[in-house]
DNA sequence: GAAGATATATTGTATAACGTATTGAGCCGT
DNA sequence: ACGGCTCAATACGTTATACAATATATCTTC
């Protein structure tokens, strides 16, 4: 195996993106964990060890596992050491674990599971808008259109008023609980769209069905709303069906 | 302001119930957060200072902050300091945010928050779990209802096996994001569960109920666990109202 | 062979020192 | 007087070391 005649990384580099150490030794055993890299059950090092390996201080390396323990990948236990938990415990909604997720390319089958969980949620969030927004929500929604009209889904400002429009259907669902949930599946969204947009442009211009949307909201016609969100998500996983066809034809 | 002429607690005194240092002490800020009592913005003493104040070493303080950290609850920056984050980036399906949110007695607008997504949530996953069920599931279902039938709902033993058949139906449904999405649901669940049944026992039984919901789920009928989950789901909101229409009465 | 005491390895906690980045005040120039 | 720049103080970030607590495993004893 390994010669361990000195301070090594045994290929746990962590990718130091502008990130304090802690985080990105967090983000980078995350992504490994949820990878499979790392199975559940998997014994690490002890902390001593692990921290040599990885040419770091074992406090750094404590507070990664803080982190990794808070979000539920791993568990501590003295003397039994820090293993990986089980897949079931997991918070695959955390913003951070989703964003590990996809650090690596997601599998088909998460992909199914969020789309699934889209269609449960957000028609749901689209209603409840409808009948709880207020005027000023709606005529910040109609500016976010504009301006998606404007610069297109192409451009990262498009994107931007596109998240922003979004957001702003949450919002007016006026529920907390909800409005966290959402927030997580969103940037689950923003990651899937970055690979979409990967290989080529959207197929076809989506900004009709969303002017529908906001018509529905606007006149506060709950059912239309929920309607229009689910169209609106058909043609987001028709796209995402797409670019994952392609990327069975030519992959890499 | 205080006197700081010693370790003193400032009534911060970690409620050690059989846990680590530093996750009683993430528990007591998080609890503390989440009731208000530090609300959003609020600058925590520098981490040296702060330590001496709770008598612990800053090691420990600085594990506790990483794990409110990742659970978005507070944000360290240097020179800045740690300052309680907006509430809009707070992980509140997090099971121990939820957690620590029913250690305070929660508000009906968290409430009906949950009830709403709940009722958002789960019919939909009876609706999967009719389509995509195991035989062996729907069988160790009718087993957990058994035990309902046996024990009933004011026994410990009879509300885990309520729990259980729950489960069962999240599992059934195949959607790992939906299992965590409903696990952390169940939690706030188990919770209001535990203040309902503070004054008196349950109204009545929902045992037909929950039959019904099985027999649903056994024929592959979608639709129909749809409806009886929303019916369970309406007997358990007015099991709760009625609940907190006591608490309004008899206050405390 | 089973039950209890002991040994030991590993996490948990404490302390101290230094590095580093951000902030904000002060200075200088226009 | 105002704006931009320099610089130092401050708080987090990181490292190192020592010791305490605990759960597991081993060993002993009945």
């Amino acid at each position: 195996m390994d010669d361990h005649d000195g301070p090594q990384d045994s290929g746990l580099l962590k990718g130091n993106l502008n990130l304090r150490l802690h985080s990105s030794l967090a983000r980078e055993l995350g992504r490994r964990i949820l990878s499979g890299e790392f199975p559940p059950g998997h014994l690490f090092p002890g902390e001593i060890e692990f921290s040599h390996q990885l040419d770091l201080s074992r406090s750094a390396l404590r507070e990664a596992f803080r982190i990794l323990s808070a979000k539920g990948l791993v568990e501590s236990r003295p003397k039994a050491g820090t293993r990986v938990t089980d897949p079931a415990r997991w918070s695959r909604l955390d913003p951070d674990v989703l964003a590990w997720q996809f650090a690596s390319e997601p599998s088909p089958a998460f992909l199914r599971d969020l789309f699934e969980l889209r269609m449960i949620v957000e028609p749901a969030a689209a209603a409840a808008a409808a009948a709880r927004h207020t005027e000023e929500q709606t005529r910040q929604m109609a500016d976010a259109l504009d301006e998606m009209t404007t610069h297109g889904l192409s451009t990262e400002q498009g994107r931007a008023a596109d998240q922003r429009f979004h957001s702003l259907i949450i919002e007016a669902a006026r529920n907390q609980l909800l409005s966290t949930l959402s927030s997580s599946i969103m940037a689950a969204v923003a990651w899937t769209t970055i690979f979409k947009q990967r290989r080529r442009a959207l197929p076809r211009d989506p900004m009709p069905e969303h002017r529908a949307l906001h018509t529905a909201i606007v006149a506060g016609d709950a059912e239309a709303a929920r309607e229009a969100m689910v169209v609106l998500i058909d043609l987001a996983l028709a796209d995402t069906e797409i670019s994952m066809r392609e990327d069975e034809q030519a992959p890499a």
